[in-house]
DNA sequence: GCGGAGGTAAACCGATCGGTTTACCTGACT
DNA sequence: AGTCAGGTAAACCGATCGGTTTACCTCCGC
């Protein structure tokens, strides 16, 4: 652990050619047909590598999941809060005005997310679903996941003078997956504006100038 | 269709014991430990009843899951009206504090039902995530569960003054979702609370005095 | 020039998958 | 007395499951 790239990207890097082709194809399997209804083989043969090369490289079907999950979670993690930030800069001069676009912002990456990774809902609940077990490798990475993004909205809400910020957060949690399980069941037409309008009434409510 | 018992419940009495069992059985498994987790031999075994008898009785196992979702849609949907009559009887003699107060009973309602059947998040949700193809007979009856709520609530709606009813709906729709998906991934303490509080502020928005 | 990492190809393992079949038994209704 | 629905018990089917093994090949760095 010394010096060069860290964490995540080094993890990234870190995959030989084959074993990155594995997880493209495990991923992407994964979320369209459900884990249970995914078999090795299968990503073995989309991935053009043999079963033996997939077993070296992850260890086990559980562990491949798991990878699959963490780099899921990496992926918005890395780009959530790049969005943000772009955001941000695009608001005006006045530090609250720009903490509470940050927070609607949230809404509007949902928006541009679940168009482009999440048509059939959230990659994480649609797992949790299939895997009962809480002490599989893949739900530990499902709960600091969802952690995780508590957490930083949060620290979105702290940064602006709302009351009870963190009651806030859970609140906007709520509406978050409110929308991606709407969205992945095309129950109506678009769940997350109405998700944001609600978030708008909420910002309002604890006394913030929500334009 | 003539006389006599008619609908779910001749459905329901249809049944032979067997079946029942099965159909007990199967419920228990796919709900808890996933649908394409479960095999058909467990099935048999826990109901007590050979493979013959299962296949007898329901044809296919995608018969069985979508046997195993209309039984739960018919209980919700049997079980939650009454619920709310109940709470519009405890109401005063003014029919729109009633209407107000049956809206609201939804919530009071979700409570009661996640902690006894739902906390592994809602049973639909979660069989939408492992049925990808839509032409699945089980997906149908996802389908029309929440079509069946969406509209529910959209007269429960439009029995208050709302401004705007169907869009209210909507709103209430997606803070059930929320709350029942992060009750099943126990992110936050208390979501149906929550919930309830959003659904609050959405109705006072709409200038109906909530209690 | 040699060893080890990354890989292919393919056979193999026991277990389980959804589903079928044959033979026999039981109790209720006609 | 006879029929038939609802069942048990158990063998059987081909396919697939997650996972392992053996043998061989290739390229790169020391």
């Amino acid at each position: 652990m010394g010096s060069g790239a860290t964490g995540a990207a080094a993890r990234r890097a870190a995959l030989t050619p084959g074993a990155r082709r594995v997880l493209d194809a495990a991923a992407e399997l994964f979320y369209e047909r459900g884990i249970n209804a995914v078999g090795v083989d299968l990503i073995a043969q989309r991935a053009q590598v043999t079963k033996k090369t997939l077993y070296d490289r992850f260890g086990s079907k559980e562990a491949l999941v798991a990878a699959y999950l963490r780099e899921r979670d990496e992926r918005w993690r890395r780009w959530l809060p790049a969005r943000l930030d772009e955001a941000a800069r695009a608001g005006g001069p006045d530090p609250e005005a720009v903490a509470i676009a940050r927070v609607l912002a949230t809404f509007d990456a949902l928006e541009v997310w679940t168009c482009r990774e999440n048509p059939r809902g959230c990659g994480f609940v649609n797992a949790a679903a299939e895997l009962p077990d809480l002490t599989h490798p893949g739900r530990v990475v499902i709960a600091e996941q969802k952690r995780w993004f508590r957490d930083y909205l949060r620290e979105l809400c702290r940064a602006t003078s709302a009351s009870d910020p963190d009651d806030l957060a859970d609140e906007l949690a709520l509406l978050h997956e409110g929308a991606m399980v709407l969205g992945g069941l095309d129950a109506v037409a678009e769940p997350v504006p109405l998700a944001r309008r609600l978030a708008v009434r909420a910002l309002t409510q604890r006394g913030l100038p929500a334009a």
